[in-house]
DNA sequence: GATTTTGATCGAGAAACCCGATGACGCTGC
DNA sequence: GCAGCGTCATCGGGTTTCTCGATCAAAATC
């Protein structure tokens, strides 16, 4: 049998990739400058290759199979964390940290009301968040910087297991006095000729209220050139009667209209609403975990939704 | 970060749960028992968990934890494999030792062309074979135990990447004086009313010429609970006068009904032939090889086809 | 041109690994 | 029943590997 890179060099290499500075990469390996650099040279020489380019300058660069070897490391670290996630979620299920992340358009209406609930049913669960954009969550899935997603589906995560929690319906947001304020509810169609605001590029729920508008993504949405950066500034431009938008009923049920005096509509039609779910890396040592958070996840969007 | 296992430690693992048996396992791993026993101790005791039931007599005996373990040991010694694999592969393409299963059904017939051409082409090449049936050669594959197939598209070597190529016309064997052997070709309908030998279950190569001939599976060819075990029985079969059968071209170019004076026809129709292709993982680190060594093969198979 | 930053190298101490020998336990045969 | 054998766990000692702090050489910065 072939000679195997060691973890410690593969934690080493991968630390080198995403810091590009030994000593920073060693300082979070929690080991010395000389340490990574010696378990680095062994690497290139036990593998009889190059992994650096040491001819350029004195910044950090890796050679094409440098990269793929990076990319092949952190896989392989992965696999070597999972037998002992393995271990470690038998010996104590919703034990360890967990790290999840979350899109902005759910983070800020939800974990208020879900952390709590989750402290108290699983008062061992160590639960880490990041918010960020669906795409930039998927890339920490799927390279191990992140465990677990609570997201819009479906998601183009790339092989990523997926399980639906909720409904999200839309709302319709509308200035006060606005012509449709009379309305009962509100169809796709009449929001064709209004001056419909959204959200910035890179959230999914902007994407999805076209689509649900039937619009392609393109078409509407950036007058002036402006669009909103988060929920709340979204609300302040219909508020200042700038237009008027679509909101998910979760951030409305949180209140984020309140003290706008804006007129919300259901918005009429099937398919009127977003899907919100968790997803994760197929094969992950945990699913079963995942799979409980969800089921009280359901139980939490049920209240959060009125 | 948690403490990870060893790349040594998850050998022993996977060894023991491959014999079963401690000494055999060290054995295997080119160390003593006390090395292997202490190293699997010593992960449990990192785990902190039981992978073996030591209560249950003198047999190796696996918790349901222990088996999970194993099987993702099993995919984290082939991630790190991957690694050093990467590295020597862009050192000298085509250079290290290569494992390659090959349905039986094939391999008798194109390898002995195969060959030469490849240490011809690619003289560091070291190819190992193994011939078996398609659901052992997948299981191989998949469990990191073979790198490459050699078999009849398509298989369900689950996410396995797939390359077809070359297509293997069916023929129709049939009996000197038989009544269809004045025919020009011979159409699958014409078979109905046939007595049709077959392959055992267990070859690929019995469904697809079930399929092509229209038929389900158990639906024919095992006359008096007969079924060849390989395409010289069923060609002896034939020749006795015990029935028709359909053979690959393959076969027939390689001679295999040489002496037997049976007659040979095309099989007429769309779809009357059976496709051959390669089979790696995906991700596979060689996948540059394996695209290299097939088209090395679309030339083979054209030149074996006639 | 002096200084700082950065990565490579060196020697010494610590830790991990492996081996052969031995121990504990169950099974088998007489 | 008891000696003998097979099997896995444990122990002491030797070797290798890993890591650290100190130092060096080269490049970038001032």
């Amino acid at each position: 049998m072939t000679l195997l890179p060691s973890p410690q060099q593969l934690r080493y290499l991968v630390a080198l990739a995403e810091s590009r500075h030994f000593g920073r990469a060693a300082q979070s390996c929690s080991v010395t400058q000389s340490t990574l650099s010696a378990g680095l040279l062994a690497l290139e020489r036990q593998l009889d290759t190059h992994i650096l380019d040491r001819a350029a300058g004195r910044h950090v660069v890796f050679t094409p199979l440098g990269l793929e070897l990076v990319d092949r490391g952190r896989t392989a670290l992965a696999s070597l964390e999972a037998v002992a996630e393995a271990a470690m979620t038998a010996r104590e299920p919703m034990g360890g940290p967990l790290r999840m992340g979350v899109i902005p358009t759910i983070g800020p209406f939800l974990l208020p009301r879900l952390m709590p609930a989750l402290r108290h049913a699983f008062p061992r669960l160590k639960l880490y968040l990041r918010e960020d954009h669906t795409a930039q969550l998927a890339d920490r899935l799927s390279t191990n910087r992140l465990d677990l997603l609570l997201l819009a589906l479906p998601c183009d995560c790339s092989g990523a297991e997926a399980m639906p929690v909720a409904r999200d319906p839309f709302m319709v947001a509308l200035p006060p006095g606005h012509r449709l304020a009379g309305e009962e509810q509100i169809a796709a169609s009449a929001l064709a000729t209004e001056r419909l605001l959204l959200l910035e590029d890179g959230h999914c729920l902007r994407d999805q209220a076209l689509a649900v508008c039937g619009l392609l993504a393109g078409d509407r949405g950036d007058h002036d050139g402006f669009a909103a950066t988060s929920l709340h500034t979204l609300v302040q431009m219909v508020a200042s009667g700038l237009g008027v938008t679509l909101l998910p009923r979760l951030a409305v049920a949180a209140g984020i209209t309140h003290g706008t005096g804006l007129v919300l509509r259901p918005l009429a039609g099937v398919g009127a609403w977003r899907t919100l779910g968790l997803a994760w890396r197929p094969n992950a040592p945990r699913a079963a975990d995942y799979r409980a958070l969800a089921s009280h996840l359901v139980e939490t969007c049920r209240e959060a939704l009125h």
